[in-house]
DNA sequence: GGCAACTTGTCAAGGTTTTGTATAGTTATT
DNA sequence: AATAACTATACAAAACCTTGACAAGTTGCC
């Protein structure tokens, strides 16, 4: 979805329904949406305008008064411009403190409660004061290790896990989908280990990824190691990141190197997860570079195999 | 489509509907096309500036300024991005209209291709003048289905599958949690049978639910019906959606009188899926209220439902 | 309840930009 | 010679712009 403005007024009031009129109010009275304009005036929206318009749209069509959805539009997109480009390359943590624990464990008590709205509530507040990168690291990584022990230990029911990993699951999803433009590069392959289904830190890790502008492709669980020699030939990937959460699944990896066909090092493997940390003597049976024990630690060793 | 000069503006103009004088101006005005010349000085214009000018008359019939549409011409072509000539592959669409099947098949083919850089353009042009729910049922479901589709024929690998159904899933996940703010009611839970691992027509029923405004409780992939006794006591559901793709996870789903606890028929149950599509006979197994064939069948059934 | 203040969609007036088409005189092509 | 195309200028309709106003609805306060 480009920025570029490239839409007349007359087409964006026929396609969204709303009157020129009524844009040019929307305008003057809360500058939303900025249009561009031509060398005479005329304003020019883009694809995003229009999308925010529509969304604007269907909250003031289901009650919420003009403002309160411009400003709630503003909000949301303010959770995905969180991103902050520096003079040299991109910063991975903006400075603006550690988000506290008991930010983290409130989160881990109104999921496990079922209070999604509670759920909602919190990470909006915490979004208002950290980046996404942040809560990555610190809130959400947290509170999936935290279910996970939780129902290992049998604190949990299945379908609270459930609920709980879902919801933190869909935010990282969107965080990983509304990054910041990627670069033109050969996409950051991701993938879980044959027979593993935990996809929670791979998740992470295509977040930070993509939040400092690498496009990621994104194959999530359970992925054949046989299947990718082909698609790995297709696409070129930069890197191959696998990740296994049970030992299981983490001696699975070793046979990469058969399925992978490598020509100088390149593409670059990678590989980490749980499995390795509970039992590190996996980590010699696997081939490549081992990521480190947590997810900090994988981002700073995937900085410094990437900017060779 | 070779770029040889050969057609004169006679025949240009009877083949695009253009009057000369227009491919007079639009020349003198924007240098659109910049048409060679005969020794004489008349205009001989090639295939290519043929199909340029229909795709941007095309876009004019729509609504688009003239300057705006050889604008967008240029920045297609400067980006290196496919430039359809027959079909109006990037024409655009009146908010109340149906997607193309050229989009929806454009996207496709960009998955397959694993061009998610194009995918995310295609989906941005499209989510300018369509709704999320539009793009669910029109492009979304029909891509998940024909990925499922070419996949069991063997012509996709499974590296590839992965790749475009997380894709669609991203999508639909982020559509699910930017929904309207959900109603104050209890939540409708949404669970795929015991082993079941396909998700993706459960997360477009989430999606149409939350679009409405529904709070939803997403549990995802494979559920135990055994475990969502206690939960379901505990969160008081308005409704249970229970999806199954494959018939022996349908199978599954008769027994779930056994664990869902009913007061005076709440929550209402109600179940669907691809496995009661193929094996029609599935569907008298199950108790409760089937959802129909097709998404639109199920959320249809499920408004008459829940405004009971 | 009643009244003031605010919100918000729509309209009108008067001016500018954009764009298709017409006219006139000239030149090329067949 | 007849037809088609070229350039340049002009003009009018359509589309937009800004400003200001106002009615209908909502909110807050007494």
């Amino acid at each position: 979805m480009t920025e570029e403005p490239l839409y007349n007024i007359g087409v964006v009031s026929r396609t969204t329904g709303i009157l020129s009129a009524t844009l040019h109010a929307w305008e003057r009275r809360y500058g939303f949406p900025m249009a561009a304009r031509t060398s005479g005036g005329h304003r020019l929206y883009s694809e995003k305008d229009i999308a925010r318009l529509r969304w604007v749209k269907s909250q003031v069509d289901s009650g919420l008064a003009v403002s309160r959805a411009i400003a709630a539009a503003r909000s949301i997109e303010a959770e995905g411009r969180m991103f902050l480009p520096t003079e040299k390359g991109y910063a991975l943590q903006p400075a603006t403190g550690v988000p506290t624990d008991s930010q983290q464990s409130s989160l881990f008590q109104a999921l496990t409660q079922h209070d999604l709205a509670a759920a909602d509530r919190l990470l909006g507040e915490m979004l208002a004061f950290h980046s996404p990168e942040e809560l990555t690291l610190n809130v959400i990584g947290p509170a999936l290790n935290q279910i996970g022990d939780a129902w290992e230990q049998g604190q949990l029911s299945i379908a609270t896990e459930h609920l709980a990993s879902n919801y933190l699951r869909q935010r990282l999803l969107m965080w990983m989908v509304t990054g910041p433009s990627p670069r033109r590069v050969n996409p950051i392959l991701l993938a879980c280990a044959p027979g593993e289904w935990h996809e929670g830190s791979l998740l992470m890790l295509g977040v930070l990824l993509r939040r400092q502008a690498w496009p990621v492709a994104y194959l999530g669980q359970n992925m054949p190691l046989k299947e990718l020699s082909q698609f790995i030939q297709d696409i070129q990937p930069t890197a191959v990141i696998l990740v296994a959460m049970r030992p299981e699944s983490a001696r699975k990896l070793a046979e990469w190197p058969h399925w992978i066909p490598q020509i100088g090092g390149r593409p670059m493997v990678a590989f980490g997860g749980r499995a390795f940390v509970i039992q590190p003597e996996l980590q010699s049976l696997v081939p490549g570079n081992y990521l480190g024990d947590t997810i900090t630690e994988g981002m700073g060793r995937m900085k410094q195999l990437l900017e060779q």
